[in-house]
RNA sequence: CGGGGUGUAGCGUAGCCCGGUAUCGCGCCACAUUUGGGAUGUGGAGGUCGUAGGUUCGAAUCCUGCCACCCCGACCA
């Protein structure tokens, strides 16, 4: 591992790179566009599903699991889902390969397939001829379920976690006999998202619907949940869609209402992917590396002892041992690093540049005076403390390190959101102070496509229960009854 | 996919213009001394120069195709 980091403000793009190899999260791998998640990486993935899929339970849905494959023909049914993926889909034509006889190994071409198979890039299509099945009556309703899958979306232009051309995900795909039902169920799994992004994430984030132009291909709404990057960059971190009756119609999937009318089925769909994994590092990383939340470290205390010799070292394990044994009993990860063959300082380091959000040192002076040095990774002070009540004053420093971290960078992202009244304004502000901008809007898709050819930045989203208040399009002059968030996005 | 750039040991690089089998640093291995913020010394290992062709007596170096990555656009979770 090599010294040092490009700080933020040098290169935020080369930091971010450098900080997903160096901190062991994920590397690029042979296949174009596809990155190797790599064990730590993982196990922070491994945490957030944890978190997530429990939250999914909570609240009534099953996993279940649906074909990495969906025939071409499917996607045709929904018109604007077609449009929306058509052009970044991978596509299986044959299935089988052979020996071309000079050693070559080729596509037979005999084996094209009648059909061909799209890899999933989403799975609405799939499912919902799937449902047609399993739907007959309003009694067969609500179906809430949920897949946690791999899906491929041929992307041009790739940056691990951020953009992939396969990535990880979950996706729900809900069926209801109600429009009534089905959008609360797309605004509860949008507060799912909320409170995990913002309790567990520590990332702060503005719940909000897309308009026209940023909705989901075959949505007739989508929410979404915007946070904002260190760089002032926005971040799309989960969306939540109530798609009405289009699925059902594209696949005929009607039930029999108490009523004995026949009816089509009412459909939503959330997902949120492995890119939340580029938002917990970029909302709270420093320059000396990643800053985990407490809640999704994978270790969230780490302790170095620093001896010479063997005696002294087994006498530090001892004491040691009683701190872990305490620590664990509170359910608390704790990883005790006594290899002897890296010095304190570059443990040290490591584990900053790892993001562990908290650090025991003990040496020869702690095993005297009963103290550890105690480490806190967000704010990089220490101090020397009793070893008496240790695990106590640990849990409650993890949760005020969770806390601290969540207000920091809900701190940013006021300081980063301001109101502008004229699009003069609005381009001296993208370019000078970047952050999300409040700025009133004429609410249609031609304004909208303007600024985002002028100026490449986007509505992120018009904010829910947003405050209403009079003004005009900062473009067009036309009147406007609410400020909507623009900024540019990742 | 369009424009620009890069690819030499695990990582970062020199050499390329002007062709003769590769430089340096970090890391790695062994031993010794070390250990309260990325140790030091001595010795050692590691390379089909991204890849496939071409030119040439000879290619990291010249030419062509392909692949990957980075930056800027378009697209996108």
């Amino acid at each position: 591992m090599s010294k040092g980091l490009t700080s933020r403000s040098e290169d935020y793009s080369q930091w971010y790179n450098e900080l997903v190899a160096k901190a062991d999260l994920a590397e690029h791998s042979a296949v174009r566009g596809c990155m190797v998640i790599k064990p730590y990486g993982y196990s922070i993935w491994e945490k957030m599903q944890a978190v997530l899929d429990q939250k999914f339970k909570e609240t009534g849905h099953s996993n279940a699991y649906f074909p990495l494959f969906i025939p071409k023909s499917f996607f045709s049914k929904e018109a604007s889902h077609v449009d929306g993926f058509a052009t970044e889909c991978a596509v299986v034509t044959h299935y089988r390969l052979k020996n071309d006889g000079n050693g070559n190994i080729i596509v037979d071409e005999d084996a094209k397939l009648e059909e061909e198979l799209i890899v999933r890039p989403t799975s609405e299509t799939i499912i919902w001829n799937t449902y047609k099945g399993w739907i007959q009556s309003y009694r067969d309703l609500p179906i809430l379920v949920n897949q946690w899958a791999n899906v491929v979306r041929w992307e041009m232009r790739t940056r691990l976690f951020l953009r992939t051309a396969e990535f990880l995900w979950q996706e729900g795909h809900t069926a209801h006999a109600t429009a009534e039902e089905a959008i609360a169920e797309t605004e509860q799994m949008l507060d799912v998202y909320a409170d995990f992004a913002e309790n567990w994430m520590a990332l702060p984030v503005v719940k909000g619907k897309k308009t026209a132009n940023e909705r989901f291909a075959g949505a007739l709404d989508t929410y979404c949940i915007e946070a904002l990057m260190q760089d002032g960059k926005a971040l799309q971190a989960g969306t939540s869609h109530f798609l009405g009756q289009n699925f059902a119609k594209a696949f005929d999937v009607k039930f029999t209402s108490k009523e004995g009318k026949q009816e089509f089925v009412w459909a939503t769909s959330w997902g949120v992917s492995t890119r939340l994994m580029g938002a917990l590092i970029m909302a709270h990383s420093d320059d000396s590396g990643l800053v985990l939340p407490p809640k999704l470290a994978p270790i969230q205390v780490v302790i170095v002892p620093i001896y010479k010799g063997e005696e002294e070292l087994s006498k530090i394990s001892e004491a040691v041992d009683v701190i872990i044994k305490d620590l664990k009993k509170k359910g608390i990860s704790v990883k005790y690093d006594d290899r002897d063959t890296q010095r304190p300082g570059f443990k040290f380091a490591e584990y900053e540049l790892k993001g562990v959000p908290v650090r025991l040192a003990m040496g020869g002076r702690d095993l005297e005076n009963n103290t550890v040095e105690l480490a806190r990774r967000d704010t990089k002070t220490k101090e020397t403390v009793s070893r008496d009540g240790i695990a106590d004053r640990i849990e409650l420093l993890l949760e005020e390190i969770q806390q601290s971290i969540y207000h920091k960078a809900l701190q940013f992202r006021t300081e980063n959101t301001k109101k502008v009244d004229s699009y003069d304004d609005f381009k001296k502000a993208l370019d000078e102070t970047p952050g999300f901008i409040a700025a009133h809007w004429d609410g249609t898709s031609e304004t909208e496509a303007k600024i985002k050819e002028e100026t490449k930045a986007t509505i992120r989203c018009i904010p829910l229960n947003n405050e209403q208040e009079e003004g005009v399009c900062m473009v067009t002059g036309k009147p406007s009854s609410q400020r909507v968030l623009f900024a540019r996005a990742y």
